[in-house]
DNA sequence: ATTTTAACTAAACAATCGTTTAGTTATTGG
DNA sequence: CCAATAACTAAACGATTGTTTAGTTAAAAT
């Protein structure tokens, strides 16, 4: 018995996870939200509750959106081999339609968090550091000759190189980041 | 023929970098620096300019202080040895007298750069990582078994590694940190 | 002692921040 | 057709941002 909305919740949330994602969360305004969004902010408001509900349906898109590549990691059953194609996955999922790097949305994220930072959002980001570690130790599961103790260092080894790598890609080139990879994996 | 000032500069530059080290440097206020400083922010935009000088001065004031653990690298002479022993000494140069994490004030402030960044900025955060990496080279050089181009790749290994570890010093704990070294450094 | 000059205090600056609200428009159910 | 309700526009909210400025205080030079 009232009017219709004339947008997409989550339409206009993508928009706001590729703003947040390319320009950082503490930079990003209300104002270039309702720009970006193609919405008022009352709006805004009345969908997210505020400006961090904005980043928390954000991330939750951004995690749809990168199902794509921990969905083919899951898939894989090539053990370590499938782990390193996930980082040279990430890489490309990373740019944007120009090539810009924009890293991570969720490590991007954690990188500006300090002392005060929301509980949700960073609940947020270990759930999904932690899904990506179990993706990994799924793998690790495939390298037979492995211990279990083996396997969760390993694990540790690389979730901590994937959000080195997250952050590194805004600030290294392309030679020096597929050096680090091919290192990381650098079979003894 | 004047009044003298009540403040050493040095003195006080460093306890605006311990602030934004901690804190990050979008999250704080002149309003918290001056607190910190202990001086009016009259005093600081005489002695500083801006903000941004406040930045520069602290990341210089950042390099004069990580000398400790950078000289030791230099004056090594253990070759990869050395720089594991660099990384290691790092992760204790960045917690604070409270067992504080508090990253790499030039990794951090580079993490919270986006497009719109000031270039005089930008710019030392590339000279303190040339710099850095330049050390792993000397270091690298050390191992006479290796080519100049193995030299050079295993340098950019490196750099992008503790860029990394910087990173992900704020986010995960010791052991995970632990693990990520001593497989970095796991030879063939 | 007086003048000069810079460092101080404290208030105000315009701009922007995230958020709210008053008033209007459009849609639907009765 | 009308009443009810929610989505819309647009302006304003108070707070805080980084920065500046007027007025006072103190120290050195003549």
């Amino acid at each position: 018995m009232a009017r219709k909305k004339e947008y997409n919740e989550e339409v206009v949330i993508e928009k706001a996870m590729h703003l947040l994602w390319k320009n950082g969360y503490e930079t990003t305004s209300m104002q270039m939200l309702e720009k970006e969004m193609g919405i008022n902010k009352f709006s805004i408001y009345s969908s997210f509750g505020s400006k961090t509900g904005v980043l928390l349906e954000s991330i939750k898109c951004y995690r749809k959106k990168i199902k794509v590549i921990t969905d083919k990691l899951l898939k894989s059953n090539n053990g370590i081999k499938g782990i390193k194609q996930y980082f040279y996955d990430f890489l490309l999922f990373s740019k944007d339609h120009n090539d810009f790097v924009r890293g991570c949305l969720v490590t991007n994220t954690a990188n500006e968090l300090y002392d005060n930072s929301d509980s949700k959002v960073t609940s947020q980001l270990s759930t999904f550091t932690n899904e990506i570690r179990n993706l990994f130790l799924n793998n690790l599961k495939q390298e037979v000759n492995l211990t279990e103790k083996e396997r969760s260092e390993q694990a540790d080894y690389f979730i901590v190189s994937i959000f080195g790598l997250a952050s590194a890609s805004k600030v290294f080139n392309k030679s020096q980041l597929h050096i680090f990879i091919e290192n990381i994996f650098k079979e003894e």
